[in-house]
DNA sequence: TGTACATCAGTGAACGCGCGTTCACTGATGTAC
DNA sequence: TGTACATCAGTGAACGCGCGTTCACTGATGTAC
């Protein structure tokens, strides 16, 4: 029965989930290497060991996201009684859910874009948002990328203006007990009757 | 000929305008009371004068972003020559002209919510997208907040992939040439064949 | 027209804070023989 | 099976930095009489 053992033996990914913690708990602003430290339980130095710097963690933390982001978005597009915008559901779920972290995963300013981790889940999940229906291209038309981007952009917008506060001016506008699903439900009503639909394309973002 | 007097005489306004430049040579992250105070070329301690804390500052910078943010939508969307989506495409080129300062303004970790000159600019800005085309109503239907919505997170979720950075990807598969534009008006024209357009709402946001 | 006084705008030194980074260190583990 | 040694993981004190904030101050302006 040993208690603190000098070597911590998973530090890596305990700083990781100390580092989530924070995020959720007091934002993005507040997530330092020392603070990742204290909430780990380890000495302020020990992080630099492992990420190098501030942006090597949370590009990790990051891609972790993306991986979750994607995971998600997978199943709820590839499930045999999935509906046609289930995937833009999942989108907008995983950000309610994950509020700073997918913030941190779209804000590229805190971020290092060199980084390989972060690149190659970015990639996976992203591709998954193009690829949900058609067949894949390699050569896509800038008529099939618009299409793809209506998709995703009318998603993105709706996540983002939701998760920035600024659904809650037209809610207070709405009919009483609307809810930001219902918008969202109406959103995508009326671009379910025009062409605004993801479409295939080989994995890239 | 005084040089240097002691009263700035404009010092807010000065402060604003070197915050601006900050803003946009620096970033939002270098943006600080000190520094400000530092490129108007006043003591460190004037700014918190004016504004109290940094939030404030960034608020009032905020507030004239949207000031001028709506006065480029309307005229976009006013002139006689107008096109249908010419606020879209406005909204768009505002971002891409003052990229950091568009984040600011939708980037609510920074603000001060309960600024009044914020909350009013912002109405003001945010209302013309709502109001673009068609009579205003008060009380709108959850289906006709779902148009709005459609037109506004269409171009919203556009800006904030192209600011972050993530439509680099789509430009580097798309045919050679291809630009940020050409993909806009290829999204645009996909949305064209539907309903996603603005309509029109008495004023909030 | 002048003078006294209050108010306002900006100064500059000082403070404490948390940060990232460095560095010599020590405890634990793995490996060669 | 044991021993020597290299390597790895984490420590803790120390450093310098820029930040916001405080505070006594001073120069300039406005106002009352």
């Amino acid at each position: 029965m040993k208690t603190t053992p000098y070597h911590h033996g998973a530090l890596k990914e305990g700083l990781l989930a100390a580092a989530e913690t924070i995020l959720q708990r007091d934002g993005l602003a507040a997530l330092t290497l020392r603070a990742a430290a204290r909430e780990a339980g380890v000495s302020h130095a020990a992080p630099a060991h492992h990420f190098g710097d501030l942006s090597g963690l949370l590009s990790e933390l990051a891609a972790e996201g993306f991986r979750r982001f994607g995971a998600q978005l997978k199943s709820a597009t590839q499930a045999t009684d999935s509906r046609r915008w289930d995937g833009a559901r999942a989108y907008l779920a995983f950000a309610t859910e994950n509020p700073a972290l997918f913030q941190l995963m779209f804000r590229s300013d805190r971020l290092d874009p060199t980084n390989p981790s972060l690149q190659e889940a970015r990639m996976q999940a992203l591709g998954l948002l193009a690829g949900a229906s058609e067949t894949p291209v390699d050569h896509p038309t800038v008529e099939q990328l618009g299409k793809i981007l209506g998709g995703w952009a009318l998603i993105h917008g709706f996540t983002m203006l939701q998760l920035d506060g600024r659904l809650k001016g037209l809610l207070r506008i709405a009919p009483e007990g609307t809810t930001t699903d219902a918008l969202l439900e109406a959103m995508l009503a009326t671009a379910d009757r025009n062409e605004l639909a993801p479409a295939k394309v080989a994995r890239d973002a």
